[in-house]
DNA sequence: ATGATAAAAGACAAAAATATCTTTTATTGA
DNA sequence: TCAATAAAAGATATTTTTGTCTTTTATCAT
C-alpha cells in the first residue's frame, strides 16, 4: 500500500507531464501521455475524463486536439487533482481509520499523524501543477517507471 | 482513500486495544476486541493470524486463551504492524508511483514528499505498541467509530 | 481421557480498484 | 459536405481488498 491509489499517481503524473508540454505550446493526446508517464492507456483515459469534467485539465476533441492546461490552470494546486480522483479523506481523514477525526475525540494517533497530514496538506497546496514545468523540460525529473 | 489500508487501520486499533489489556494483566478473545474497535470479527481474525505468524503479537489457544503481549513486545515499535500488513512501501515508496524513489532518478514531488514520508515514518518507529496503555486506560483515547 | 474453549487454517463471497474495449460525439481540414 | 482525428461515454473484464463461513488444531479444566 502506497499513499496514494494508483488513479492518483497517474492523474498526478499525467498533469506534470501536459503541465511541461503546454507550457512548450502543445496540446497532448491520450496516447503520447499514457506512453510518457508508463500507464495503461485506456485507464489513464478514465482519469483525464474525471479530471476534465472538474474542470481541472482542458481538452478539445478532434485534429490536434488533446489535453492541455491554459496560465490559470497552471497555477492551481496539485490538491485539486487528488480532491478530484481521490476525494479529500487524505486531507482530513483520521490515520487510524475512525469515522471522524475530532479533537475532543481523538484517537491515540491524532496529535502526531495531524503533523504528517497536515505537511502532506501543505505540500499538495503549495505545489502548483506548473511548478516543474523548467526542470521537467531541462529533464531533472522523471515521469516514467 | 486514506493513508492506510483497512487492514492497516484494524490492526493498528487492534494492537492498540490488546496492548492496554495486557497492560491490565488480561488475554483478550477475537469477539472482545472486534467488539472495542469496531472491526468486522472474522475479517480481524485474518488480521490478527497474520500479526501473530509475523511475531508481532502473541496469542494462546483454548479457554482462557486470546491475544496478548509480553513487556518486551508492547516495545516494539508500531511499524512493525503496519510491515507486517502493508509491506514497507509507505516507508519507501514514491509518491508518484514509479518503480524506485531515488536521489539520482527523482520524480518531480521527491524532495518535498521525502519529508512528508520521513516524518509518518519516524512517527511509527517512535510510538511504541504500548505508549498509550495508561491514556487507553483513563479513556483519553477513542478506537472505535 | 474428555468436553469446552478459542485461535489457526482454508475455502469461499462481495465489493472496490484497476484495466480494457467499443461506440458516440465534437472538431478540424480538405 | 466529408473523411480523419481525438476525446467522451458506456459496457465489460480482471485483480485486489475487504469480508464471511466452516473445519481443524491446541489448550485448559474437570
Ligand atoms: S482522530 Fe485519529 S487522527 Fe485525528
Ligand atoms: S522518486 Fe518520487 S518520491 Fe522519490
Amino acid at each position: 500500500m502506497a499513499i496514494f491509489s494508483k488513479t492518483c499517481e497517474y492523474a498526478m503524473r499525467a498533469v506534470f507531464y501536459v503541465a511541461q508540454r503546454s507550457h512548450e505550446g502543445y496540446k497532448v493526446g491520450i496516447k503520447e501521455i499514457a506512453g510518457h508517464i508508463n500507464s495503461p492507456e485506456p485507464f489513464l483515459a478514465k482519469i483525464l475524463q474525471q479530471l476534465s469534467r472538474d474542470g481541472v485539465i482542458l481538452s478539445t476533441k478532434g485534429p490536434n486536439g488533446g489535453f492541455y492546461f491554459d496560465a490559470a490552470s497552471l497555477n492551481r494546486p496539485l490538491a485539486d487533482v487528488v480532491t478530484a480522483v481521490d476525494g479529500d479523506d487524505i486531507f482530513t481523514g483520521c490515520g487510524l481509520g475512525l469515522t471522524y477525526c475530532s479533537e475532543s475525540n481523538p484517537c491515540p494517533l491524532h496529535e502526531e499523524f495531524k503533523k504528517v497530514r497536515n505537511q502532506l496538506t501543505h505540500m499538495l497546496h503549495t505545489t502548483t501543477i506548473g511548478k516543474f514545468n523548467l526542470g521537467l523540460i531541462k529533464g531533472k525529473f522523471t515521469l516514467n517507471k
